[in-house]
DNA sequence: ACGAATATCTTACTGGCGGTAAATACTATG
DNA sequence: CATAGTATTTACCGCCAGTAAGATATTCGT
């Protein structure tokens, strides 16, 4: 008896070898058995780009924690989060893509499904915090959206064209993020 | 004969009419053709989502212009973009779905692609708008890529499960992408 | 310990689609 | 009317997701 896990590991693997476009059979005769055991362990291929998607955000957690674990604050840790996103999403960067857009047909789905494993954490913690603060939370389901898109593209675009460190960008982001288009705590010129 | 326009035509009807999983030969039915016309004309699958991926940003920057057509400056013209952008991409909803992800395999880098149409004209205008104001235009092309893909992603959010007005939305993102998390000019606590 | 029932896996198949080569209808020109 | 060249269709291939039915191991009652 095969578990899911196992197969999950063998897609994963899969994955990273023949890249997003891989075979269900591919992925079978990676974990070592047949093609109906896959489908009878993780589903389709749709339910498989979720189970691996499920994986992708919760890697993306665990890094977020250990990068906030050094206690950091505001900015700073801003820059940490981004940073571990985008090193992250790197090194595990052929999985990204195929959850992102391997599977085929419903896809605009699943890509919203796999933002909200991160979003709505994230929507939690912007509600949270910004009722600390006084101020409106209702934006926050609508920013934690705004972040993991944005997080996602520039990751993607990273991934696949700069040539910038990780770090780089992730002062540039977190400068967006943090002060904004308006340049922050100074007078905001229009343009 | 039959030029790529009439089939690029076909296919965004066909696209409306069976979603993003349209098959070629669908497109070539309404079209009034069959299967290979399409490829002579628009080539594979991959080739024809550039296409309507071009057709798309031409229709958002062709909006944004109208948006701003009436003069508005900083902050009520972000809110007059960013609404543009969500309803265009509301109208022409399959054909996004289908742009972003109804195109198998190596989606990924048509995502890229289709984001790239309209990160490089908003990059551009970025760095010159930082030029002008004495700051460093070199944060530009990230910036750009962070504000396709927020909008990205958060309009596929509202299209699909967003019951909240347009002028909402909107309004909530201009004030992260404009003051951002700190909360703009006034002095930023951290948490 | 032995046979029956059940769980597990494989072989073998189907349907459908993307993509293309070869056959056919059509148009223009002498 | 013949011929050359082009536009279009028919007919096909290969591939793969997904599944049904058959083969093999395993548990369980007696």
């Amino acid at each position: 008896m095969i578990d899911s896990e196992r197969v999950l590991d063998a897609a994963e693997r899969a994955i990273r070898r023949d890249g997003a476009g891989v075979s269900i059979e591919a992925i079978a005769h990676e974990a070592g058995v047949t093609k109906p055991i896959v489908y009878a362990r993780v589903g389709n291929r749709a339910e498989l780009a979720d189970a691996l998607a499920q994986r992708l955000a919760d890697r993306l957690i665990e890094a977020a924690v250990m990068a906030i674990g050094k206690r950091r604050t505001g900015r700073t840790r801003l820059v940490a989060l981004i940073r571990s996103n985008l090193e992250t999403l790197a090194e595990h960067r052929e999985v990204f893509l195929f959850v992102s857009g391997g599977a085929s047909e419903d896809m605009p789905q699943r890509t919203l499904y796999l933002a909200k494993q991160s979003a709505a954490p994230l929507a939690e913690r912007l509600a949270a915090g910004r009722m600390a603060e006084g101020l409106d939370p209702s934006v926050a389901v609508a920013w934690s959206y705004a972040i993991v898109g944005l997080l996602n593209m520039v990751s993607l675009w990273w991934i696949t064209e700069s040539d910038q460190s990780a770090e780089r960008i992730a002062e540039q982001l977190a400068e967006l993020l943090w002060s904004g288009l308006a340049g922050g705590p100074t007078k905001q010129p229009n343009r």
